[in-house]
DNA sequence: ATCATTTTTTAGACTCGCCTAAATTTTTAT
DNA sequence: ATAAAAATTTAGGCGAGTCTAAAAAATGAT
């Protein structure tokens, strides 16, 4: 097992997430918005990676992960995933609070920690936030990918995930008192706007468009 | 509350040790030797660290930590310790397995987590070699500092603390069954090489003069 | 007190990851 | 089809942290 930079797991899992959306070759331009970086450095980490065959790349052509860059990429969201659960379960972090400290966490090297917590977790499917947790092989479980706004007046869902996980957003839902596991009953859809009125722990409130678009539910 | 780098933490760690034991100057090649690196490297950081104004150098004249320096290394200390206290307690790593991952955990920067984590393990004041966790103002809790070879025959003491963590010392207690907290009592000590035969949990056993004075007893 | 040894520092260079500015290629608009 | 715009790469450089080799200072032995 190669051990990799803190640095080139964030690369690959940047570029793994940017390659579910746009399905083919991932551009320099894109990498470098998503790190915060800039496209000639981007440029320069990709030919390393290039050479360390953790992906494909041809100049102009935009990047693309090798089975080797995947699977890195996807142990870091793995660990990721892991301390967000480890963060709101143990130590009692609010889902807005867990990130940034995740974003350090999961560059730590060592895969007993990482299986020890996955055990001392329960084996969780999905971290704070909804977002589905590889097992040690890589394997995704499956979540709902489908977003509030797709139902309509009448319709009893349970809320899954949330697709923006910004602590803006997040906040937001809590003072709704928008959880994991919250039952939503769509009582009304807006032509004009798609807006919804939804009742909620026996609360009427109205959500935007946007906001029924963030939120994963079955 | 400024943020150090992953190596300022560790030269300001490793200066604190060495100045505990030799309490005036530390020395650019104990340093050295202590991080596993060159001299030479080690005066170009003395120099940065002394800018950052984190420890007072003179040329030739070796190294010693400020107060604010001291404060972030005892705050690195907190948290390796820490982390060493999760992994024993909640993971089940074995004590002699958990220095290299305290390594890499005890650069997370997050005052939150720490004391979270703190909270979460109940406050230890000992980490599973029993070796002192400060508190959150830096205080260290008082652990005895006898070792084993000052007592005599009749003495009965209880293990409090290992002086030698490395896996091989601690695996070898292991074998003994030598724990903290393990009572042992003294049956005779050789005048020829100063080895002692103790009895523990029922048992007679021969321990080196080197073995007794790496364990602290009260 | 001086000479030899050891320790420490300086000088110059390397890697990693990043930057800006300029050159080049690709894409888009006309 | 071609010119303008946008994206990408190249070139050169910087800071952090490290190294080796050589110079300088401190220490120890006689």
């Amino acid at each position: 097992m190669k051990k990799y930079s803190f640095t080139e797991e964030n690369y690959l899992k940047a570029i793994y997430f940017l390659s579910k959306a746009s399905k083919k070759g991932v551009s320099t331009t894109a990498i470098a918005n998503s790190l915060e970086t800039k496209p000639a450095s981007v440029t320069d980490m990709l030919k390393k990676l290039s050479e360390k065959k953790l992906l494909h790349y041809q100049k102009y052509k935009g990047a693309q992960l090798t089975e080797k860059g995947e699977q890195v990429a996807i142990g870091t969201i793995r660990k990721h995933r892991l301390w967000e659960c480890f963060l709101v379960d143990k130590l009692e972090f609010g889902w807005d609070e867990v990130h940034e400290v995740a974003e350090q966490l999961e560059h730590i090297q060592s895969p007993k920690l990482t299986d020890s917590l996955d055990s001392f977790l329960g084996f969780p499917k999905f971290d704070p936030h909804g977002d589905p947790i590889p097992d040690k092989e890589g394997v995704f479980p499956q979540r709902s990918n489908q977003t509030l706004d797709h139902f309509k007046a009448g319709d009893t869902v349970t809320v899954k995930g949330i697709k923006d996980t910004s602590p803006e957003f997040l906040k937001y839902l809590d003072k709704l008192q928008v959880d994991l596991g919250t039952s939503i009953e769509v009582m009304d859809v807006e032509d004009f706007d798609h807006s919804m009125t939804v009742k909620l722990h026996n609360k009427t409130l109205s959500l935007s468009a946007l906001t029924c678009n963030n939120i994963y539910v079955k």
